[in-house]
DNA sequence: GTTCATTACGGATTCCGTAAGGATG
DNA sequence: CATCCTTACGGAATCCGTAATGAAC
């Protein structure tokens, strides 16, 4: 057995089956994957993939099981490497988020930029996807971090870390008859066409329901997936934004007024979201630390060791959030 | 990375930090493995091995680190080999148990031969020694089960399940002065001369507790490690054999009188042990299930997804136990 | 007919064992 | 001087890529 072998199978299982296209994506030929697998079959005396023919066409339930157990090898393989560059120099390094606009435009430009700074010799590296884009980066190991509000709970090899609590706002143009109320309600909001998030985006979720338990059914006129677009479009008078108050500048969005919303949809929290069986550079701990405070090295090693979500839950139930 | 570096480092730490003694452990040659380490450290860029000239004589904190990982690698490559074996044929394989003499001779045999008809073809390997060394086994690999009344939560990487209880009971000659009560107390029995199993085994620890709760300082004339020995010594008139009730057998041992001291000393626990992150083949559920009834594959494999004990005893919390 | 996996084969690399060399205690 | 690790070297095995073959859709 040859950790290219795993690594081979692995990919094939990544690849929809399809070793051409995976002898491509890892830069290697096709015959040479096919022949591993064979030896590898070969050696453990069972198939692992089921052939129709010779097209790849599923796996066998033995199959499955060995490919993921070649999943966390694989892994760990890759935190001895960690480990290695971490011993060797520890602040030098390669971190890589997958996070959504929201937070990428409006959460982290300070703090990477202070990481930046006190990191020089890190190699910042920032995806953007949806949130469901984002755990499965996350989840297969693409990136380091994932930052997202929603999403992130449903991947089990996750771990996830509460950061910071956030609410909305209500976004109309100056003089809209919305300003004039003292009391805004979702009754209120809902008499008007709305324009938000797009489904399983920044708290989308939460939003929905809020309308939904007062049994309102608004007419959302249009979605987008980052808040720059939906003040573009409250602004040419087409319904009323709701968005991510942090969302919100007083000074760039001087034209537009922010209504508070926060007791009508409630608080969002945003999470770090990290496979548990990650070695974690000093500097991820770091930039963890800088973006929620409170995720102090301590807590967090504490919380990749337990594993467990229920467990870190209770770890962290009694932090106090700060609020966006 | 090869998974043969990753073995190799393994062993040698496993050999004191000798590579000849691993060489020849291994049976490979010595130059080979001192050239896959230097080839490992070289792409890992650091070194794992602390020399002193040409001597090994520590790990660096990386190198530490790496040879755990690489265990847990190893361990998984085992892994797969026992998914595919299982899924070639699930009914052969070996069997491999490390256990105390009073496992081995007086709560084993019967499971043993059952077992045995049940899976002819599943060869069984059984090993004795010290509460310790079992541990040490099972944890390091060697076994894959470890059955033991002590010293196995001393391990972190093991799990322990509840087997059954068992209590002590007093060996003495006919006509012994203690046959004629007919209330034995703890000061009765440490008025005499008492022959016992070495500290260690086969809760040895309990006998001494007792002892101490009621601040008796009993003369311990003579310890062994099985109870065979212990009684040859009682019929040669010694003194006051305590051993586990399951060892004395009325028929052979007729001459001795066995009283019941459950009460003086409490029942104790015996419990099999297992690494977490095995792969359990099917006969090895079946082993256990004959050995312990309650523990179903249900239950065993609930107990190894949950892989901490804390969460594993309160599973298994309200199962009554077989009394031995 | 296109896509896809297997087989065949040759060149380069890697691996492993023996033998010799140098350091340690 | 006995033990132990490293270097040197040659043969064997392995790996990988190109080219050709054959099956599936």
């Amino acid at each position: 057995m040859k950790l290219q072998q795993l690594r081979y199978i692995w990919e094939v299982s990544k690849n929809n089956l399809n070793v051409s296209a995976t002898a491509e994506a890892i830069y290697t030929s096709q015959p040479g994957i096919s022949k591993q697998i064979r030896i590898l079959e070969d050696e453990l005396g069972i198939p692992i993939f089921i052939r129709n023919g010779k097209h790849l066409v599923d796996m066998t339930p033995a199959g499955k099981k060995i490919v993921e157990l070649a999943g966390h090898i694989l892994m760990q393989t890759d935190n001895i490497k960690s480990i290695a560059r971490e011993y060797c120099d520890e602040n030098s390094g390669t971190l890589s988020i997958a996070t959504t606009h929201t937070q990428a435009r409006y959460a982290l430009p300070t703090v990477i930029k202070t990481f930046m700074s006190e990191m020089a010799d890190v190699s910042l590296d920032i995806q953007q996807g949806t949130p469901v884009q984002i755990s499965e980066m996350v989840s297969h190991g693409a990136v380091d971090l994932a930052i997202a509000t929603e999403a992130i709970e449903l991947y089990d090899n996750l771990i996830m870390l509460p950061c910071y609590s956030w609410d909305r706002c209500l976004l109309v143009p100056k003089g809209h008859e919305l300003t004039k109320l003292s009391d805004v309600t979702l009754a209120d909001v809902s008499s008007y066409p709305l324009i938000t998030y797009v489904f399983g985006f920044t708290g989308r979720s939460k939003l929905d329901e809020a309308f939904q338990s007062e049994n309102l059914k608004p007419e959302v006129a249009l979605t987008a997936v980052d808040a720059d677009v939906i003040k573009t479009y409250v602004r040419l008078g087409l319904g009323v934004g709701i968005v991510a108050r942090m969302a919100y500048d007083e000074e760039a969005d001087g034209d537009l007024v922010a209504i508070n919303a926060g007791h009508l949809f409630g608080k969002s929290i945003t999470r770090i979201g990290i496979r548990k069986d990650t070695f974690l550079r000093s500097y991820m701990y770091e930039f963890i630390r800088l973006f929620a405070p409170h995720l102090s090295k301590e807590i967090v090693s504490k919380a990749m060791e337990l594993k467990d979500q229920l467990l870190i839950d209770e770890l962290v139930k009694d932090i106090q959030l700060p609020h966006f």
